[in-house]
DNA sequence: GAAGGTCCCGAAAGCGCTTGCATGAAGCCC
DNA sequence: GGGCTTCATGCAAGCGCTTTCGGGACCTTC
């Protein structure tokens, strides 16, 4: 910076206030001046020098648990979108549900001293020891001025967008019980996560509002993967052969139940009525197409984003919660229950 | 730093040299009462600061196309892995292949003086007006000592990491001639990425190895998404039904295909083989559960990490191209041609 | 024509850390 | 006991930017 001041007959000073864009108190030529040097030796402000002397960081973390997993990815993308527009560059950080390992990454974003932290996945379970180190380090956090949105109910104080969890699992059971299915069954996902925790809430509340009382057979805990969603489908079906409809806590534990179908010989949806949640790219082209309940990742990471870069929501430090709508997406695995009359709410 | 100093009751010196790990000159009580100091005091290092003073950053770059885009994911995973083993944080770039939204984020990323640039995607074609921009950053990129790895054939001087994809894509292909197919078509990648181009000549290498020479219209140009793998194999299916076998320039391809296949009639496998490349995690969940070859994605990203990372890489700035091995997964995608006689390599 | 405003711009004091050099205290040998 | 090395520590000069404060130049205004 003194080699282009140097060269453009201008201090410093002047320097540092054409390359910030002051606009103000510049006069144009010396503007032109400086740029035109700058450009001509290829001159690059160094950020961590002006982060240090502003006391701010354009850079956004992204706590996720595994950024391979496209939920997360596409979450990522939304923050990034927002985080772009204003200079800022997005960080990720895949803790793995290893509460060590985020805290660790906590520690390394305090001492970079991001502008703000989205905690993308559900919060660990309340009882972990680490938890409360978990909730001090949050806490130390807000006390340097970092920013956090969560992504989930979490209990930290700090505001949180999401989609509401139980009234979406409830619609995509309702979808079902609209098609006339009664028994419907349950891959649930990790029971340490608040996500399907609520889902499976939701699910009982659907199936409750419609008279039915599931049997504890109907409800198989898994996962949130695949392979989960595999296992989790043979065993339902082995101890639950009655039912005739199936929602998923996720749609990566749906797809797995659809391969578990198959291998059980009961073809989707002829016999079996598969819904998922989240509505992930790969569904239109399974065969059957497999309906799911679309939750808005990227409108999520956007919504997150802003919430930390946006002047005004600095006071709204508490920890409000703010729902982002779902919407059902109808295909093809959902049919109508064998042994019932069509119900009328099916022809919307 | 300097009020730990204080309350330790010795130099800021001594306390940056007891915090930034200094083994030696440092007495055994020294540092002990300068970390109890830290610790009590929730010190956090800037890590600006230090970065200012060091001249180095603990941050590594990956310019991806798309983070939601599970291929990138894990590339992405791989590189954080060995990143956090060194301490470094990873920044994840969108560039969306828009050369201008690249040239911004190469500029970010100088002026923030990254430890390394990971070039995640295939490079732009050589005649797009941006690039010779892009070239012209990357080097100035490498003037501020900023390291840089590719994983795809790149024209700049940078090393790469990669599969050789002729030779991945000429195995696909092979599976499917070892199964008697002869008429097998191929639905390719967007032409102006390397990467599908390649995969373009394995297949051609492939054929002609085989003694065929496919005509034009067994190749459809399609791209690398599963909507375009859709299309494609419609168009595909509805231009040369003769076809047997099909090899997708990715799975996504694959997968859209499937769906077309489904929908015109044509039963996977009975009727049509399909393979893919790339083993992306949903593939053994379909059904039929689909043949790929598997890339190493989440090794590229360690072995690019640790070319940034390694002090003795540095002499190798040349580009110099690294192959990974890749693998045929077999599943249940391929059956043997309708109309042959089984060839004998079908038994291995 | 003096007082007051408005604009540009430069001087200089940080921002919070690292590190080369200097210093003084020990410890060692003959 | 003097000269030598070794070791722990402190001093102070950066690293490359921002920003407050104030000074000059120029323009208004009565």
């Amino acid at each position: 910076m003194a080699e282009v001041a140097r060269l453009a007959g201008v201090s410093p000073a002047t320097v540092s206030r054409v390359l910030a864009g002051h606009r103000r108190h510049i006069a144009p030529d010396t503007r032109r001046k400086v740029l035109d040097v700058a450009s001509r030796l290829d001159y690059s402000p160094n950020a961590l020098a002006r982060s240090l002397a502003t006391r701010k960081t354009p850079i956004l973390a992204a706590l996720v648990h595994d950024i391979s997993d496209p939920y997360f990815g596409e979450i990522t993308r939304g923050i990034e979108a927002v985080a772009g527009e204003r200079e800022h560059l997005v960080m990720v950080c895949n803790w793995l549900r290893s509460p060590d390992r985020l805290l660790r990454y906590l520690r390394q974003l305090r001492s970079m001293r991001v502008a703000g932290i989205v905690f993308c996945g559900s919060g660990i379970t309340e009882d972990h020891p680490l938890n409360t180190e978990i909730c001090l380090e949050v806490r130390r956090l807000h006390r340097y001025g970092i920013r956090m949105v969560a992504l989930a109910p979490q209990s930290q104080e700090m505001p949180s967008i999401m989609v509401d969890n139980r009234a979406a699992a409830a619609l995509a059971v309702r979808h079902l019980l609209d098609h006339g299915h009664s028994r419907i069954g349950h891959l649930s996902g990790p029971p340490m996560l608040l996500t399907a925790h609520h889902r499976l809430e939701g699910y009982r509340q659907a199936m409750r509002d419609a008279g039915i009382a599931p049997p504890d057979g109907w409800i198989e805990p898994a996962g949130f993967s695949m392979a989960e969603g595999f296992e989790g489908g043979m065993r339902l079906l082995a101890r639950a052969p009655e039912i005739t409809g199936l929602f998923a806590a996720n749609d990566q534990l749906a797809i797995g139940a659809m391969a578990a179908a198959d291998q059980m010989g009961r073809s989707v949806p002829a016999s079996l009525s598969v819904v998922g949640i989240g509505n992930v790219p790969v569904l239109p082209f399974l065969r059957p197409a497999l309906d799911s309940v679309a939750v808005p990742n990227h409108e999520i990471g956007q919504e997150a984003a802003r919430l930390i870069l946006e002047r005004r929501a600095a006071r709204s430090t508490a920890a409000a919660v703010r729902f982002l709508p779902f919407e059902l997406v109808v295909r093809q695995s959902v049919i109508p229950a064998p042994d019932t009359t069509l119900h009328p709410a099916v022809a919307r």
